[in-house]
RNA sequence: GGAGAAAUGGCAGAGUGGUCGAAUGCGGCAGUCUUGAAAACUGUUGAGGGUCACACCUCCGGGGGUUCGAAUCCCUCUUUCUCCGCCA
């Protein structure tokens, strides 16, 4: 959610900005300044209207006392008039409250300067690759082939306990991703982030600050019994940990990784693309949550990024990174780097992880402040990024690391898979 | 799931209808003293809105109500604690 108060002093900057995302901010921006205004002005009514019947009442409490009813009571009479007049300024000042949310949901957050203009994911832009892509034998097979042939994946086991998009690991294709599991917290510890573990349900108030409700409802599984929401992403219950704090300065940054199987509904998304483990319903993923001041965020994103991509270079594994244009960035985010490792045997890239820094917009909906060294309040700067999403990686290895004996565990994972190949 | 008790500032803890945004203690910050520190003493110290700055308004778990006036009374929800039941 952006800041009145922002867009009001850098109107013309972010209307510009916007529109690398084909949004038309104007009328809109407009709109919001003029029924902000009326706010304040309401509020101001309002205000004035309270403070006259307080002073009213200190009076009466006063006559009351030294015993003089009657002059309290002839002020009561008065007080009638002020209690109406107040009680329908405070109707308007919630109409106009939700009327000025609403329309603040409705806006994006403003792309950073280096994001390009652009329509769709072909206007992404490429800013690194790295790894060959594996000349693989025309025996070579896509991961649910090979997941079927070495007995790693059942998906059908999983149509039958759950439904579509929910499969079972087994043997060493369960080792092999609570290995990658270990070894991204292991990775993760040791670039100096906390590890996590948190709840996979998460309250309605969760799912609002971090920005799934009211617009992603549908992604979410709802149970409605308690009315809770499996999580998405580990993104919501960890940066809700946070929701309302007033950090100190010397907090920052606060860097947190966590484990949690991530769930979502994916409603409408069916077809050839997501076959195997392309596209589930539950998937786990390795998540880094960062909160840092507006001034070193921009750093914390590049080391995100270089992060990441060290692990895909132990993992040996063919990737690249995008920037991603306006039409395709994330609606919260200023600035997303996409991971996308190749599928060799599918010839496409898979996206593996996607590192976004939103600046503000979080921080402002979840209400997460610091006190910096001049006792100053302002918003922190939130970022997350994942550190991987399983099933591709797992997808990824399958396919690039295929031979015609077997399939080679990357060398690194080998200390936490106990074995060096499946065969 | 049943019965009871409770929820107040960073923490502890007073406050049962008006002068309470809230005593007191601890903690924090600033100062005095000291070569420095500790101790002691003095002052200061919640959040949000609003204003050039004041004024002023809102907030005592959330929501609603009674009243001229609510931390205080009533309703409701949530959470915590104790006891019982169930359970990994």
């Amino acid at each position: 959610m952006l800041d009145v108060k922002q867009i009001s002093t850098h109107k013309d900057a972010f209307i510009k900005a916007l529109k690398k995302r084909n949004f038309n901010a104007e009328d809109l921006f407009e709109k919001l300044l003029k029924l902000d205004e009326e706010r304040r002005q309401t509020q101001k009514q309002l205000d004035d209207t309270l403070a006259e019947s307080n002073q009213l009442s200190k009076e009466i409490g006063a006559l009351f006392k030294q015993g003089k009813a009657d002059e309290a009571n002839a002020i009561k009479e008065k007080t009638g008039a002020l209690k109406e007049n107040s009680k329908q300024l405070n109707h308007k000042m919630e109409s106009l409250l939700t009327e000025l949310q609403d329309l603040l949901y409705t806006i994006p957050n403003v792309p950073h300067e280096l994001v390009p203009a652009g329509q769709t994911e072909d206007d992404n832009q490429e800013i690194y690759s790295k790894g060959d892509i594996p000349k693989l034998s025309h025996k070579s097979l896509p991961h649910w082939e090979l997941a079927k042939k070495y007995d790693l994946i059942d998906f059908e086991l999983g149509n039958k306990i759950t439904g579509a998009g929910f499969p079972v690991f087994k043997g060493k294709g369960a080792k092999l991703q609570r290995a990658l599991i270990t070894y991204f917290l292991d990775k993760n510890t040791d670039a100096g982030y906390q590890e996590v573990q948190v709840p996979l349900l998460v309250n309605e108030a969760s799912g609002y600050g971090t920005g799934q409700l009211p617009d992603k409802e549908g992604q979410m599984y709802h149970v409605t019994g308690d009315n809770l929401y499996l999580i998405p992403t580990a993104e919501v219950p960890i940066t809700n940990i946070f929701r309302g704090n007033m950090l100190n300065e010397s907090e920052l940054p606060i860097q947190l990784t966590g484990y949690t199987a991530c769930f979502r509904r994916e409603a409408g998304s069916y077809g050839a693309h997501v076959r195997g483990l392309n596209r589930l319903h539950q998937f786990d993923k390795v998540e880094l949550v960062n909160l840092t001041t507006p001034e070193q965020s921009y750093q914390m994103l590049d080391d995100m990024v270089e992060h990441v991509k060290d692990i895909l270079d132990e993992l040996k594994l063919p990737y690249r990174i995008l920037r991603l244009c306006g039409g395709d960035l994330g609606f919260t985010s200023a600035l997303t780097y996409d991971f996308e490792v190749f599928s060799t045997a599918q010839d496409r890239w898979l996206e593996i992880s996607s590192v976004s820094n939103f600046e503000t917009f979080q921080a402002n909906r979840l209400k997460i402040r610091y006190k910096s060294a001049n006792q100053k309040k302002q918003l922190v700067h939130t970022l997350n990024g994942s550190s991987l999403a399983l099933p591709r990686v797992i997808a990824g290895i399958l396919e690039n690391y295929q031979t015609d004996e077997g399939i080679k565990i990357p060398e690194v994972l080998v200390p936490y898979t106990g074995f060096e190949w499946i065969k």
